[in-house]
DNA sequence: ACAGCTCCCTGCATGC
DNA sequence: TGCATGCAGGGAGCTG
């Protein structure tokens, strides 16, 4: 489940072995995981190269050398894989880029609900990324400002990337459980404090993950294949009817705004 | 306008 | 052992 730390991790290692890399050729086998510029071959070769690996939120940008865009997002089950040519193939291997040296560059995704799109150039990036609220690891200051007057769960508020962009269901509960706070809260009960809480919770939580790798669970990869280790850390997702790392009262679980959702009763009000 | 649902899809865990 | 069922979730799109 790729979150802001999984993408992060992603976007440097691409950085690291995309570096100098030539675009020979690309092989789409599925068109419909492709949006935008008419979903030609030619303008997924980028160019011949990728000069640039950005990112806001979830989403990935890999910019070409003659200035196109290919924005990813790799959803739930999207991965990245750079291999030697004669690797064999893996199933649901959407599309394949050849390297020099005979490498490539495979995007494989199988429950599809990740995607590629690509775009003209860095203003397109721009606009569509201005539709998306500020990164999480770097909100501003005045952010509990906005957020304070929404009428949704301040849960709802961290899932919904234009408020915030890269928190998804684990990072959601964990930084509601570092800044004691219960998830189905609604936003104007939350004081300036709160807020204030709540945002420094998403930043140390987000760094914690991305210096460990950021956390695999189920079907997250490095670009290598590799785990996260952020996992073994979390105080709260996936820990249901466990005790509380803080006070031992069992962990419970329910459906907050369509999403299992974990929390302790006591710690966090 | 906005909140809150359903749906998309596959792999894996669980239950009978 | 094998099959059916349920669950996981980001985001588009629809409903009330």
């Amino acid at each position: 489940v790729p979150e802001l730390p999984e993408v992060e991790a992603v976007a440097r290692d691409l950085r690291r072995a995309l570096a100098s890399a030539v675009i020979e050729g690309v092989t789409v086998h599925r068109w419909d995981v492709i949006d935008g510029a008419g979903r030609r071959c030619g303008a997924l070769r980028l160019g011949g190269g990728i000069t640039g690996v950005l990112r806001h939120g979830k989403q990935l940008a890999l910019v070409g050398k003659d200035g196109s865009v290919l924005v990813v997002q790799l959803g739930m089950t999207g991965e990245f894989g750079v291999v030697p040519g004669r690797a064999p193939m893996i199933p649901h291997t959407h599309a394949c880029w050849d390297l020099d040296g005979g490498r490539h560059l495979r995007f494989v995704d199988p429950r599809r609900f990740g995607g590629l799109t690509l775009l003209d150039g860095h203003e397109a990036l721009a606009e569509r990324w201005a539709r998306l609220g500020p990164d999480a690891l770097s909100l501003p200051a005045q952010w509990g400002e906005a957020i304070i007057h929404r009428r949704t769960a301040i849960k709802a508020a961290l899932l919904d990337q234009g408020a915030v962009a890269g928190v998804g269901n684990i990072y959601a509960d964990e930084a509601l459980a570092l800044a004691g706070i219960q998830p189905a809260r609604p936003c104007r009960k939350l004081s300036k404090h709160d807020v204030a809480k709540l945002r420094s919770a998403l930043c140390s939580v987000l760094r914690a993950a991305l210096r460990s790798g950021g956390s695999t669970v189920r079907t997250y990869r490095r670009l290598g294949g590799g785990q996260g280790a952020f996992q073994a850390k979390l105080r709260v997702y996936g820990r249901s009817g466990q005790p509380c790392l803080g006070c031992g009262m069992t962990l419970r679980s329910a459906q907050v705004v369509g999403r299992t959702t974990v929390w302790c009763p006591t710690c966090q009000t």
